[in-house]
DNA sequence: TTGGATATATCCATCTTGGATAAGAGGAGG
DNA sequence: CCTCCTCTTATCCAAGATGGATATATCCAA
């Protein structure tokens, strides 16, 4: 799939739905991203370059995300930032209800402590 | 990876993560669990034959799950139940304590409303 | 006893990922 | 001004994971 059009369904790809949230509130460039999603998993989730690389091609095709000039300070001319796009915000936010309602029964079960 | 030994490490596949969620509150034969992913997920992940067989064989091989004798009541011969084990259930907490960080994030940059 | 649903199981094509590799620009130090 | 090392994007290929078709057999209801 994917690099096709809007195909906005659950479940995204979770090289997607990192590369989304990392994303989530702030502009960051391809390697950026990278750490920023090893930093919100502790560690668990580390994307290789041919899976980071790939993936914002066919996020950008897909209208997830889009290229954006370097903020105010970045000098460095290689880096290319992406930003959410609309679309992109609202994939995220289908596919985040779902870790959540995840959570949830994992709750419900005792798997998981209830919520603080 | 996979039928390997002890290889409880994160993240799990997604496949074997639904399966140990499923089980986590009772015995249940293959197309049971089947259903129950279905179920939990709101009908957004279905396991194919393939996944499903494929990760109830590597699963038991690798200590996560157990089959267990039919529940009372239970006539049909042909279903085989499953049971998480110890290493199992200690496996599912690990990978629900990754989803449960991660919600947080998502909660902490307005992705997700806070927790109720 | 006949047919459709249920159940386990395997095989193969496709999807997804990770790592090796490449190529070039930046930056520090001599 | 060079040289070396790092950072950055990018592609390719092998390995990993999944889904669906198919096979085989049993159960159950008509």
């Amino acid at each position: 799939m994917s690099s096709k059009n809007i195909d906005t369904a659950v479940p995204l790809k979770p090289a997607v739905f990192h590369i989304l949230l990392a994303l989530s509130d702030e502009d960051h460039h391809g390697l950026g991203i990278a750490d920023e999603v090893e930093e919100n998993t502790a560690g668990a989730i580390r994307l290789g370059p041919g899976t980071l690389y790939r993936s914002l091609k066919e996020m950008t095709q897909d209208g997830l995300v889009r290229e954006v000039s370097a903020p105010a300070g970045d000098e460095d001319p290689r880096r290319k930032f992406y930003r959410l796009t609309r679309s992109g915000r609202a994939a995220l936010r289908a596919e985040a209800s779902r870790y959540e309602r995840i959570v949830d029964v994992a709750r419900k079960r005792a798997v998981l402590r209830e919520a603080r």
